[in-house]
DNA sequence: TATTTAATAGAAAATAAAACTATAAATTAG
DNA sequence: CTAATTTATAGTTTTATTTTCTATTAAATA
């Protein structure tokens, strides 16, 4: 695993706020040369420190307003029925993230679409035809308070 | 609000999973003019459907590989206690995401940090300084199934 | 002490973004 | 219905950035 210095954890915070900074202005900002930070970037590209670079957008302005999380305990436990679970919900385009996870319930889901009514359909038409899906919970989204894809180095 | 055709949405799609093509790229994959795409997504960006460009970091490099859900109910819900809370929670590095939900809980936030250490630390020195915090409930994340910022349109 | 390695800087070359000009199709106004 | 305007596009030129190459310095190693 790469080591990474002071001068790397500031690069990839600001990589991490915005990546469309040129090489210059990020020099400026770590006061190094741009072939220094050129280097650096690709180093940590390489690494896979950096994982990929992406836009984001404005969920309200494509129509995507309605977020829950969904809790779904499975029926079965065994690794064949899991695997097969896994692999159908990480199809779903509406399913964002999937986390498996302790406590009550196996999996939690936080799926975004447009309405409740998309919401009702995904659950009736996606999520339950899948086999195995015993429970499930759905706690829906009022307001979202913080939202950030940059962590702390 | 802007209205997008079906060039935008491919166009915003391909954004999404690779923020680096060039225009050049994309003109080849949507059978554009380079001068076209240029175009469309200056005009996205300063419509706000784009909101901006990040790198994407692998958590295990950084050491930041455990995560909860932390759901939060308060103890009082009048604006001023909300308020007050929302501030300090949009504070905590840790917290990446928070949402206002339905149901037993007032919030879920979910949390990222090195290890069940750093968590409890979290827990007992962060969150719980939060005045008006009542009952908290974690869920612990074994593996991550699914995750994704990019957003079918 | 000599040699290698790592990190950096500066210059040059290659590439891409941005700005500009022009054209054609679609829309709007008279 | 026709002229004027707007919108979307393409091609060209200019500007800026990335990438490569060469060189230097400091630290680590033999």
């Amino acid at each position: 695993m790469l080591k990474l210095d002071q001068t790397d954890k500031e690069l990839l915070t600001l990589l991490q706020n915005d990546s469309k900074q040129t090489n210059k202005e990020l020099s400026n900002k770590l006061n190094l040369s741009v072939t220094a930070v050129y280097e650096r970037v690709k180093k940590l590209e390489k690494e896979g420190v950096v994982k990929r670079y992406v836009a984001l957008l404005n969920r309200k302005q494509i129509e995507k307003n309605f977020m829950a999380h969904c809790h779904v305990r499975l029926t079965q436990h065994s690794k064949e029925f899991v695997v097969k679970f896994e692999r159908e919900i990480i199809k779903l385009e509406e399913v964002l993230e999937c986390y498996h996870v302790s406590g009550d319930y196996d999996y939690i889901l936080k799926v975004l679409v447009k309405d409740m009514e998309a919401y009702r359909d995904f659950m009736v038409t996606k999520l339950t035809a899948i086999p195995n899906i015993g429970n499930t919970h759905s706690i829906f989204v009022i307001d979202e308070v913080k939202h950030t894809t940059s962590i702390n180095i």
